[in-house]
DNA sequence: AATGAATGAGTCTTCATTCAT
DNA sequence: GATGAATGAAGACTCATTCAT
């Protein structure tokens, strides 16, 4: 129903034409496939979290990914299962993007309070630079069947244990609610999916102060947030 | 595929079949066919309830309403828009008898945080009296498409005035976050959520604690939670 | 992919148009309606056996019985499993009709040899007048399948107990081989299948003798069968 | 979706890998290079066999018999025009391979009879120790599609001739029905086919006696017939 | 010569919705 | 008003075959 010529795309790509030109080195070639493979899968997977986030899981048809991708239904269906699996794909492509940019910004030798801070930002920073993706992430994974539903669940399980060193920190860790990490990560989600959707993300800043509060308040009380808020404001 | 004979049902229900028997004031008919009517599609939302709670609205097919409910394909096309207008039916049935059950049960007079402990525990009950219906209003809604989502966001964005009331009574609403009953909303939900998806909301009393600290606590703080949860325990 | 307006068929079925011509009886439109229902079932399966046997089962696709038979191909969902059980139903159709006719034209009351000649040639006749659906019964069912090929030997087996009855009446019973009606069964079956693949069968007596050989002689012996042949070709 | 690295298999095969080692004799390289090729297309025909034999024609892929022969697509398809010339080549190496052991084992100078007999048990004893290739050469290939359906019903034509030299020696040629070769092997093939799906052919002695009352007893009568099974048992 | 990634026509199947009865 | 047969667009997925490397 769609789709024409990929095989030009890797001629393309590996810029064929100017045959003289071509790295000789031969027992590189099968590098160089690999390595076309892999950009491949990207392409395909980049395509797919377009389309996945502009028009919904369950809108989204196999041929509307394949359209995007310029790629064969043959193909797709050679580099992932099916709809599915190519969605759960997506969503772990992101999510491992997203933590690694957290990570990466991370202070590793600062206190805790002000590592928190920064993966607060950092996501906020992420989601605004990402829209889509972040969609995909946030809204779209509840609704892309109940695989993907336990996928973000799990994901959500994972957080946990890191938000409870935010309790350990805590001067009122005695007084805390004990489902309290639940609650604030439910709280937090909430917050970020319903603002997605609202399209209000654009400006990271505009909403770190929001986020502490919710995120790390409750935890640190009231001036410690607002001394986090402050400090993360002026760099 | 399938149903056969809903008429006999009407027939059944009129008492009919003796038909030179039947009260023949006619001004009467149109009444009993109204309420005939009325109970059809009572009894169709409710097929409907259990079947979407159990297979899910995306596994859901009108032919499964319709065989569920022993009517025609067409009867359901004349009480509802289509499937998605009944499963938005079906929401609001369910929300608005949950809601009902709240205030029948809502000491008017005593002081809020009583009112507050008493909707919570209302609510658990329901749940867990009815874990199909809960499941519709609280995950299903989520995956029914965009329509149902907004419906269910803005259901949501309707308790935060509610719970802004715990705000005025709150001993430190000068500290509270500015968007805390946001958070504590979906904090909430997502507790709950949880809990359905994993069937741990066979008795009610077993979360009451739980859901008190997570809704109230940031509000009233521990001791006011703590007695709360005590007073709601003994009745 | 194709197929527009069986509706129409229906109308014009019942001879719509003319409305004040129509039977009145309210009562008996169920009725009609039935009737319809088993005319349409067989016009489709009448259509499946021409496009089965004339495109074989393989080259034939759902959508060339849907065409052929002018309906939907939800009607045809509707109608059949699929295209296996649509072959299915085809072939006991065409094994009934066959076996039937058969039943019609037997004497009854004549010996067991007249009565067997009698049924070969039924069935002759049958194959000539309805070439298409005996290929189907003979060949197609052979390469439509698992299923379809074990119901091909389950009717093969149905006939081994009424050729026994030759052997009862065989002069030379006790010399006769013992799986002889098995063997004479694949050998008149074989013989039928080539010359139907030959469209040889178009005249029934030009190979009535030959049949009796194969499938009489062994157990009568040739006076018996040549007897036999001649008074079959007199009437 | 499937295999991996064929090239070094015929490396392997070659005992390539120090290459300044390989014999030099560059006028030597084509013949081994042949020799490789026949030994090549034999193992892809082997695997096909038994492919073709264990999912049956139709369910086998192209697929199935790369990952199977260890090959890559392109080189099934430098070996093969496709899948049902692959299959049509497999039908004809297992025939050449049973019509040769038959030949091989024949007492060439016995009488007819005796020849007679040992063939069908060399082929009973073939079929027994070569299920899966007794089934394609029996069953499949007669569900491949009209090519090989035809060339199926030529190698049986082949056979016609063969039995015709019963005929020649029967002491009752002169009654015998003028169809009679080919009902018999009709007869043959069908109780061949059949035992063969059940699976009961483990044993070929089980079924010499059936298969010379089926074959050679009209021609030969049961006398001869009884006298040739018991000779055949005892070497 | 061998490879296997890419292709895309072709297949089956589902299901929301319509409308003549 | 109720019925349910009919519709057919739309979807997911397969697999024989090609061809650049």
């Amino acid at each position: 129903m769609a789709q024409i010529g990929a095989r030009i795309r890797y001629a393309a790509w590996m810029g064929t034409l100017p045959e003289h030109l071509q790295p000789i080195a031969v027992g590189q070639r099968p590098l160089e496939r690999e390595v076309y493979l892999e950009h491949q899968r990207d392409r395909v997977l980049a395509a797919a979290t377009e389309v996945f986030a502009k028009r919904g899981y369950r809108a989204t048809t196999v041929d509307h990914i394949v359209v995007a991708a310029q790629i064969g239904v043959g193909t797709f269906y050679g580099l992932f299962g099916g709809k599915e699996e190519c969605f759960l794909a997506t969503y772990e492509r992101v999510l491992a993007d997203f933590e690694q940019a957290v990570r990466a910004a991370l202070p590793t030798e600062a206190p805790f309070p002000e590592q928190a801070c920064s993966a607060l930002r950092t996501l906020l920073v992420q989601i605004a630079a990402q829209p889509l993706r972040a969609r995909l992430a946030l809204v779209e994974v509840q609704t892309a069947g109940p695989p993907a539903l336990a996928r973000y669940q799990q994901t959500i399980d994972r957080l946990i244990p890191e938000l409870a060193r935010a309790r350990e920190e805590s001067p009122f860790a005695a007084e805390l609610p004990s489902r309290l990490e639940e609650a604030v990560i439910g709280g937090l989600l909430w917050y970020l999916q319903q603002r997605l959707l609202q399209g209000e993300l654009k400006n990271p800043d505009a909403h770190l102060e929001d986020v502490l509060e919710i995120a790390l308040e409750p935890f640190l009380g009231p001036e410690e947030t607002a001394r986090l808020a402050a400090g993360a404001r002026t760099p």
